[in-house]
DNA sequence: GGGTAGATATATCGGACCGATATACAGAAC
DNA sequence: GTTCTGTATATCGGTCCGATATATCTACCC
């Protein structure tokens, strides 16, 4: 996850350790402040694999700082983190934000179906917490517990919001190929 | 942190790791599902250290199951973990899921002070999430970032609440024995 | 009886990531 | 000048994850 991270950001711009913190927990608003305790390790990984390569400004002369640029090798890999259809909709929540934050680099049809699957995820999820709430007798995890319903059920909401406007945006494009098709009725088939 | 769920949840009754595994996604409400590449060791380490042990049950013949029951030394471990000041209104958000997971077993002022260290740190949170908003130039970060903003604001709201039903109770306890005091104003005193 | 499918149950390995800690230099504040 | 805050890199021990392997129990069908 942090690789992928490491090297979308690096795409945009070189950037050494302590910027890529910082942007870092800005783009993923304030969920995972990455530790140096994985970032500077994880940069030197890179390296060594050739994904990522130093840039010696000779400007700067005193203050040590470690930039690093992104190499063709390093494209390939974030092409790949980024496709891989791994653990990301499912799994720790920061994957899929990860993810969100780079998916201009992704096909509108993948961004969809990334997009489905984590809400068929968080619709487990919810499922599951329903399930269990009938089963809290302390005040305390059952507040928890429908609190954490209700988070659920706006994130869902927010996916069918990013959903939506990506179908959208498809419908457009193809709309001005094969113009009539102003349907937009669609299919729910939860598979319960 | 595994180590305070696992016997907080030993407390209420003896059990084995799939069951501890499953109350634990229960009580958690979905998020932070244990790996039994954690749950295991982290057992074994609590029985090495003389927190938790086995039961052995006469009756069960055939299927292994390695049953375990808090000890004396677990309670006293149980406390420490939960009392102690640590990194858990701060840092990763499942960390103060488990503590108020127990919250029924901490002073009620404890609990107001860990809401309120909470809700510290999740204004700071805000903030931070409000000053990187307009930085955010791509379209699914900037969705990204306003989610989190949403739902950081939900998380407030619901410590408030949370702390408000607190006050309420203390008031009414302390009421009854001595009566006038309706002293709220507290003294923020930030350790900055 | 035989087959197999799914839930229950434990275990381990490599590696990712964290939290604490140490160090050092920059610029501003006073 | 000194002190404080922000920038910057580095490393260590340890927790936790994800994948994988294995075995048993229950339930159902044929």
């Amino acid at each position: 996850m942090l690789e992928l991270a490491i090297l979308g950001l690096l795409k945009e711009r070189s950037m050494h350790g302590y910027q890529l913190s910082k942007r870092l927990t800005d783009t993923l608003g304030g969920f995972w402040r990455v530790s140096y305790g994985s970032l500077y390790p994880s940069l030197k990984r890179l390296e060594r694999q050739g994904a990522v390569e130093q840039v010696f400004d000779v400007q700067e002369v005193g203050r040590r700082k470690n930039v690093y640029r992104i190499t063709q090798l390093g494209e390939t890999m974030f092409r790949r983190l980024l496709e891989e259809a791994g653990s990301d909709a499912t799994g720790e929540d920061n994957r899929f934000r990860v993810r969100l934050a780079f998916f201009k680099y992704l096909a509108p049809d993948s961004r969809i179906r990334l997009l489905e699957r984590r809400r068929a995820f968080l619709e487990e999820r919810l499922d599951a917490i329903t399930a269990s709430l009938p089963t809290q007798r302390d005040t305390y995890t059952l507040s928890l517990v429908q609190h954490g319903r209700e988070t659920t059920e706006q994130d869902i909401a927010w996916l069918n919001g990013l959903i939506a406007a990506e179908r959208r945006a498809t419908e457009t494009t193809t709309g001005r190929t094969k113009r009539r098709s102003t349907r937009t009725a669609r299919r729910k088939e939860r598979t319960t």
